[in-house]
RNA sequence: GCGCCCGUAGCUCAAUUGGAUAGAGCGUCUGACUACGGAUCAGAAGGUUGGGGGUUCGAGUCCCUCCGGGCGUGCCA
């Protein structure tokens, strides 16, 4: 067997399978590295394609990858070819009339083949070795070569995903990479908002996502529930409480302002009554503080269930001051010699791995910065053996992440485990009229209140459709309207005509045979076959969002198969008097809610029966 | 000033991370079922991708430079 390191047209050492499925522990970065997974993996290749675990039958791009250098290799063993490295892709053509998959091979090895483009992509052609479920080649344009798939591929398409259900694409547990996602981790003195909840949207979907890319994901929420701000919470809401018991209080000026300071300020009161005036100063803080925690962390963790945002771990910031961690981590940085004294403050030297100014451990006066627990914090996060972790942050703490990666860096970890996931803004409005946001200063509208309002399916539909790069002009009337300005009706409509579909069947007093006894060479209309070949994308687009951390991947993509459903459902009759056309439609919409359960469980969006 | 994000059709956004003729939805206009749900489907119009320069077979995408918007830039969190 030819090993990577044979002569002749070969990938690059460094090149990528670049196809829309990437990630390294599936689709490792070398051709050699991509060869010795298969084997690993007990999925070597079987004649001239790959079968997958459990049978699965994605074949594809893998499969015309191996075809494309196998005919590199042919050529260059006939003499027609230099030896030389090329580094070439397979993808999908942006224009779907060119064919199912395509590749640049020809076009980035001209050069070194010394040949125009379209002289390689001939030879190439010719010295392809047969794949099986590969139905027509042409070499198109610049010298693209386009692979055309037979139908009899979509059919077992059609197979997989009707017989596996809305898992049928997801990889095995295990298969990838161990990665915390953390994510909203907003500090627990005041309610989350819209942009706690983009972030909580976001970070949800990309943990979904990568689950089913068969990565061990853990999710987690960090709470502040140490440091100034808590001091300052308590004192606030000590003021809202003597309020609501007749006293005259002022809010403090660096603290809360906020309606909700003053309706849990009343509700303290109606629970404890004026007990806590009889405390002394330092009972009394310590008490209000630790109600406010409770409070607050119930409300967080009430609008999150709402949200339908589940958490596996909730980390609290206290408990690494507990456990001495926050002082080893700094005892670690004294003696990497990271730390310096001047002016009486500890600084850490950020600026050594690409920070522009030194940072802050200890104040002057002897206090931790919030910097100093979230260095313990992210060292914690590593010793806890995590291979990836990634952070969804809002993008008013982007300038944390030279500071943050400085940290891992200094604790002797790869920076590159240490991700950063940027939420841009959410500007709220109500039928246009924008709506101001201020945590500190007073009036906001809550996340919770944005879910009660616009429902949680519209609400996280709208979150997870846009490029968390986007910011987002989020309209509460808007999103609410059921209509094409929320696609997420167009998606559910879709289910539930699927299921609609089913009961008019039964009512008619059709069942579905097994998949096996049936016909389904009888699907034959583009509509069909439309269908099977968004089904076919699942997997990749789970790859692609996981890959990139890109969640309005998967609502394009939800959009794009109900699409070519309500197509289908207009174009073919399902229930008819053709009694084997009947099953074989039956069974094409089976697999295309298979699809479809999968996109919607992945947003988190339910999947109504009726509408 | 410096850093990060953004600038694409009237509006809201995509664009397989350098691929082929820049695509969707909304809005506008024109159409479609005597049976499975019209929250549907088909079609049309709509673009100098903010401006300029560069890199190469090829640029919305990468580099430089202007212009405009947002967010940061604390011994606050």
């Amino acid at each position: 067997m030819e090993g990577g390191t044979a002569g002749g047209w070969r990938p690059r050492q460094d090149s990528n399978l670049r196809t829309r499925l990437r990630r390294p522990a599936l689709y490792p970065l070398s051709y050699e590295g991509f060869r010795a997974e298969c084997t690993n993996a007990a999925a070597a290749p079987t004649g001239g394609t790959m079968r997958r675990h459990r049978g699965e039958v994605s074949v594809f791009p893998e499969a015309l990858h191996d075809a494309v250098v196998a005919a590199l290799r042919t050529a260059h063993q006939r003499g027609a070819l230099a030896d030389a490295a090329v580094d070439f892709v397979i993808e999908r053509p942006r224009d779907r009339d060119h064919g199912d998959w395509a590749t640049n091979a020809a076009m980035v090895g001209a050069k070194a083949a010394g040949m125009p483009p379209r002289d390689l992509a001939a030879l190439i052609v010719e010295n392809l070795p047969r794949v099986s479920h590969l139905d027509g080649v042409d070499i198109a344009g610049p010298g693209f070569i386009n692979f055309r798939l037979s139908r009899d591929w979509y059919l077992e398409v059609l197979r997989n995903a009707a017989a596996g259900g809305p898992d049928h694409a997801r990889d095995p547990a295990g298969s990838g990479e161990k990665i915390q996602v953390e994510f909203v981790s907003s500090n627990p003195n005041g309610p989350l908002h819209i942009g706690h909840g983009r972030g909580g949207v976001v970070g949800d979907v990309i943990a979904r996502v990568l689950g089913y890319a068969g990565h061990d994901v853990q999710r987690e929420y960090y709470y502040n529930d140490a440091g100034a701000q808590m001091t300052r919470y308590a004192a606030s809401l000590e003021a809202g409480y003597r309020r609501a018991l007749g006293e005259e209080a002022e809010i403090p000026e660096d603290g809360y302002h906020g309606s909700y300071v003053t309706d849990w300020g009343s509700e303290l009161a109606a629970e404890r009554g004026d007990a806590l005036l009889g405390l002394d100063e330092d009972a009394r803080r310590v008490a209000v503080l630790e109600w406010g925690l409770q409070r607050a962390m119930r409300d967080i963790e009430e609008t999150l269930e709402i949200a339908r945002i589940p958490f596996d771990e909730w980390f609290s910031e206290r408990t690494l001051h507990e456990r001495g961690e926050v002082d080893a981590a700094l005892d670690l940085l004294r003696r990497r010699d990271q730390v310096y004294e001047s002016d009486g403050a500890t600084w850490f030297r950020t600026t050594e791995y690409g920070d522009e100014k030194d940072r802050v451990l200890l104040t002057s006066d002897g206090r931790y910065t919030y910097l100093a627990p979230d260095v313990a914090y992210h060292r914690d996060k590593f010793e806890r053996g995590f291979d990836r972790v990634i952070n969804i942050w809002g993008a008013d703490h982007h300038g944390y992440i030279p500071r943050m990666k400085a940290a891992v860096e200094a604790l002797g970890y790869d920076p590159d485990r240490l991700e950063i996931v940027i939420t841009q803004m959410v500007n709220l409005s109500r039928g246009g009229e924008p709506i101001r946001m201020s945590m500190r200063a007073g009036e906001f509208v809550t996340f919770r209140e944005v879910l009660e309002e616009v429902g949680p399916d519209a609400t996280r539909y709208f979150l997870a459709a846009f490029s968390p790069d986007t910011t987002i002009n989020f309209d509460l009337v808007e999103a609410k309207r059921q209509s094409m300005d929320n696609p997420v009706y167009y998606l559910q409509y879709a289910h539930a005509r699927m299921r609609s579909l089913e009961e008019f069947a039964a009512a008619q007093g059709v069942m579905r045979r097994s998949i096996d006894e049936v016909d389904l060479g009888l699907l034959t209309h583009p509509a069909e076959i439309e269908v099977l070949k968004q089904a076919d994308r699942l997997r990749e687009e789970v790859h692609e969002a996981a890959a990139h951390r890109a969640p309005h991947r998967i609502t394009a993509y939800g959009y794009d198969v109900a699409t070519a459903f309500h197509r289908f459902y207009t174009d073919c009759r399902i229930v008819t008097d053709d009694a084997e056309l009947t099953q074989a439609r039956l069974w094409l919409v089976e697999a295309a809610k298979s699809v479809m359960l999968a996109v919607l469980g992945l947003l988190g969006i339910s999947a109504p029966d009726r509408m």
